[in-house]
DNA sequence: ATATTTTTTTAGGCAAGTCTAAAAAATAAG
DNA sequence: CTTATTTTTTAGACTTGCCTAAAAAAATAT
């Protein structure tokens, strides 16, 4: 149906497409998927021919419903993938991105539903991030970046925004890892740094720590 | 590394090599393919620079020691998968060809590590194919074609030649499923047609179907 | 030994996906 | 409201992997 390059496509616009309603430009695709802008309005129009981007010159693209629903289907498989890896496989969190990031491409509806049963119809995957249904649903939670936490308040971690290696390796040398209880003990104004407390430990961390771990207050 | 088609082509050869010890022509690997003896030729002039094939024009090529070993590699991987296919998603032994085909392809050395260990270490594929080992060797084991047998011999069903999803649907439908006891009842001179007693049932089979299902014998 | 058939290679072309450089459109600045 | 800058598209080219048709080599038959 749609070639390894067209779902990459696909999932770099749906990606997009959460955090605006504008119109996606064909520079911020570029930037997601690491080429040039000319690669991607040829793509883009021939997935426009396809029905599963809206596309007019200069106006950026949209997915269709169809669209949509094949993007959703990639990241469902991907999070899935990477669910396993970390749960059967025992790979770490951050070594499961770039093999899920091929293995999402594996056509197969049989595989992916019986992975959903082995693992025990999972909703999120390593990193905290809502598994799409079948239907290419997403359930989002109520989830606060920890930087808008305000003194003495107290969540547990449930994601991160950065899924880099370098970040999520960063983070397991620090005990920081999803389900972990986190409160604010103070707040720096002169470098927006924080002092937290991790389970029993304490610490302190840096703004850009805290803009990319994800809170649900409690 | 290799891209997905040099792997094709890889495992082609490598497979058209355990039954021959010549040089494997173009036509075997367009046939074994599907595709076309010119495209071969190209192919295997990109393989050679790449020292994976040894190619004299006209005389057909030889896979180097590379070369063997990353098509056995990619043989271990897709019978690890088809083991993985049947014992952990319920998939039956002729659904997890084309699957492993696409999964064969997957480079984490770390996740078919892995996937060696949550299996238990395999031996054999779903079909009764040897997994090669990290190096790339093969355990052969001694097997016979079920015409072979001679009238009153018996055998474990081990194997099978032919892995088509019609075949192995047929078996299924027969009950012969590998580990299954087989003796030879009567051997028909005229069609070469078989009567066999498998496990408790006594069945009539034709030519084809001996000469594709392997046994050891005891 | 020569002619015929089969196999293999070469030549030229096509589609997908990418790139650079240049042109066109949209946006921002003065 | 013009001019300058940024963004996007077009034009043309390249690589990979495939194809058809024709030429060349090898194998087979007479
Ligand atoms: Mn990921
Ligand atoms: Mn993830
Ligand atoms: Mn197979
Ligand atoms: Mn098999």
């Amino acid at each position: 149906m749609f070639t390894l390059s067209e779902e990459n496509y696909l999932k770099a616009i749906y990606h997009l497409e959460l955090d605006s309603d504008k119109g996606i430009s064909t520079n911020a695709i570029a930037e997601q998927l690491e080429t040039k802008a000319s690669s991607v309005t040829d793509m883009i129009k021939k997935l426009s021919e396809k029905k599963v981007v809206v596309y007019k010159k200069y106006k950026g693209v949209h997915l269709t419903g169809l669209g949509k629903k094949t993007a959703a289907n990639i990241v469902r498989k991907h999070r899935l993938w990477e669910v396993f890896l970390v749960e059967k496989l025992n790979f770490s969190w951050d070594e499961v991105h770039d093999v899920a990031e091929q293995l999402e491409h594996i056509k197969s509806p049989k595989l992916i539903n019986q992975l959903d049963v082995l693992l025990g119809f999972p909703t999120h995957d390593p990193h905290g991030d809502p598994i799409p249904d079948k239907e290419g649903n997403l359930k989002t939670i109520e989830k606060s970046l920890l930087s808008t936490l305000a003194k003495n308040e107290t969540g547990i971690c449930v994601g991160v925004d950065d899924s880099s290696s370098e970040f999520l390796q960063f983070l397991d040398k620090k005990g920081i890892t999803l389900g972990k209880k986190i409160t604010v003990l103070e707040k720096e104004d002169f470098d927006d740094s924080l002092s937290i407390k991790v389970g029993e430990e304490k610490l302190s961390i840096s703004k850009k720590i805290a803009n990319n771990l994800y809170i649900k207050k409690i």
